[in-house]
DNA sequence: CTAGCACTTGACCGAATAGTCAAGTGCCCG
DNA sequence: CGGGCACTTGACTATTCGGTCAAGTGCTAG
């Protein structure tokens, strides 16, 4: 859907990406009816399918949205970093901040990777990001910073800690602490030194 | 639901939840239907709701086995481990082949803790393996073997890893080559062993 | 052989569901 | 002021959903 908006209607697009974020994130995107959704900001029905396709291109451009927001993030965290292992670790706290800040993005991003309708989409960001840590992973490893190994997999491994992690502050199963978050970090950077040399 | 069973009622609640379970992970729970379930087993609906109360129900049982096996397969890992670092480093190894060979519980988990109605299921048999690693972590530090940290995250971080590395075997972002699963075992035992001491 | 219970059938129900559309309303620009 | 277009309404459709149930069927124990 690219139709012409006001400034009105862009901010009534807004407000249908908002509502709608809120509730698939707390009730499910299944379970959470197109009804429901104008219903919430007391607008009939023919709004929504007036700045939507369907809902399913709903939640595509709530993802989208989030994805930007995020990779914006971990681009300026890096800015004025001069070592590549300087670069990863604000990469890495940049990622965790922003998934404990983004509760609503980062529960719909978890719901998303497990539906296939969703999860192409979602790739795509996520390999950007990943490719991203990757090369100063690399850098690292030419730097003689960190011993040699897959970076690929090893930027895989620092997300899948990160994501880990904001997903448990978000179920409540932990409180991130600055305790918590340093020793995630920690984990991270001491996984990636790897075999303590002499 | 807890009717007494003959041995061809078993083994018909065990097509059911096989023939949902593979139906939930390929699709989706919510887009599977009861109807969908029953015509792929060729009988009639009543059959389902003669074994199961509800379509809710049906995955909390597919959890509930699904963890019952992951736990199982955990424990006979590290039997006959003798040191800490041993029984973590298999514990490790354990979960990640098992969740690499059992590709319709793990994806069935991964949504079931995206939607609040499975989540707190969930919580409770991960609490278990995870308490369990960490208190091989907790013994690790006390026999000297790793630094002292919060053994309850540092047991979190490697279940971030582990898990993220089956995701994206199941996603074919990449293969779990050896070499891939021993980084990634390297990578949690390094991140454990902290800051180089001396 | 028969009584009883485990199991099965499939039509049926009310309550949703995503999506459509003809008929407006009201803002903005010429 | 007036025409046109961005935007809104909400009744409507066709379909599907999870779940029920009265009426069976067929195995099995006594």
């Amino acid at each position: 859907m690219d139709r012409k908006l006001t400034q009105r209607g862009e901010e009534r697009r807004r407000q249908l990406m908002d509502f709608a974020a809120n509730r698939f994130a707390d009730n499910g995107y299944h379970p959470t009816s197109v009804a429901e959704i104008v219903e919430g900001l007391g607008v009939g029905k023919g709004v929504f399918y007036w700045y939507f396709d369907s809902k399913e291109e709903l939640l595509r451009a709530i993802l989208a949205a989030g994805q930007l927001d995020l990779r914006r993030r971990q681009r300026s965290a890096i800015t004025g970093a001069t070592t590549p292992m300087e670069r990863i670790e604000r990469g890495i706290r940049a990622s965790i901040e922003w998934s404990l800040e983004h509760r609503v993005f980062f529960q719909l991003f978890q719901f998303a990777a497990t539906d296939d309708r969703f999860a192409d989409g979602l790739r795509k960001g996520e390999q950007i990001a990943v490719r991203d840590a990757a090369r100063h992973v690399s850098d690292a490893m030419e730097a003689g910073e960190i011993p040699d190994a897959d970076a690929n997999v090893l930027a895989h491994n620092m997300l899948g800690v990160t994501t880990h992690l904001a997903q448990l502050a978000h179920r409540g199963v932990l409180e991130a602490t600055d305790d918590v978050v340093e020793n995630a970090v920690g984990f991270c950077l001491y996984g990636l030194l790897g075999p303590r040399q002499a």
